[in-house]
DNA sequence: GCGAAATATGTCATATTGGACATAGGCGAC
DNA sequence: GTCGCCTATGTCCAATATGACATATTTCGC
């Protein structure tokens, strides 16, 4: 597992080790964790492309600014109905979404 | 929309019409359940194609049968996040999961 | 550097979701 | 028909997610 993704998991929350099996995390747990991530991801880049701040993206999502913050960190306090659900009101089609779960499973198989 | 569908949909408890955004039924909220209603039927195909009863899966997933039914129903008490971990946990790839997302659109197109 | 805008982090109260259980419905074998 | 097995539905209350807010941190132009 790459350094800089070790920490952006860590800073999101989750307990993450070079060996994550032996910390209890399960391989779905992982993928799913992976999974989320990718989605996450999804999302900063498509509100970048978007030229919308967090505040703005917040606004039209009926949510807080803090929350989109949480969202794009994948944070553990989030969940994946509302990555989802902003995604969809941000216009990502469903080829892009299918296209970030596969490079979820790519990135793990790294 | 398809007659079945929109029974599907109803005994799931969702609020659907033949006119659905009369009945504030938002664009991106009729993309979100057709989305959870393909991967909760990928859920359905998978577990039947492994040759496991709902009771069996609740097991696995340590949850219970009544959760699986609701899961596969794409019941609004259930969330994305316990269907797509259940799909990661009877083993779905990302493949799979990516293109039942593609079916969800190709099936609204319709 | 400084300041301003954007983003990140922490916490709270309310709302939603989850497992468990009970019970109903469906369906084939006998 | 009825027995056994599977699936569906409804309701609890415990656990988790949510928007809101306050506050910290980063980023970037000057």
């Amino acid at each position: 597992m790459k350094r800089t993704k070790k920490q952006r998991l860590e800073r999101a929350g989750w307990v993450v080790g070079d060996s994550a099996q032996f910390l209890q995390l399960s391989e779905e747990e992982n993928r799913f964790i992976e999974l989320k991530l990718a989605l996450a991801t999804g999302l900063r880049e498509l509100r970048e492309r978007r030229g919308l701040t967090q505040a703005a993206l917040a606004h039209r999502l009926g949510s807080s600014q803090s929350r989109v913050a949480k969202m794009e960190a994948a944070d553990h306090s989030v969940s994946l109905d509302l990555i989802m659900r902003s995604l969809l009101t941000i216009g990502a089609t469903a080829t892009e979404i299918a296209k970030w779960i596969k490079r979820a499973e790519t990135a793990r198989a790294a």
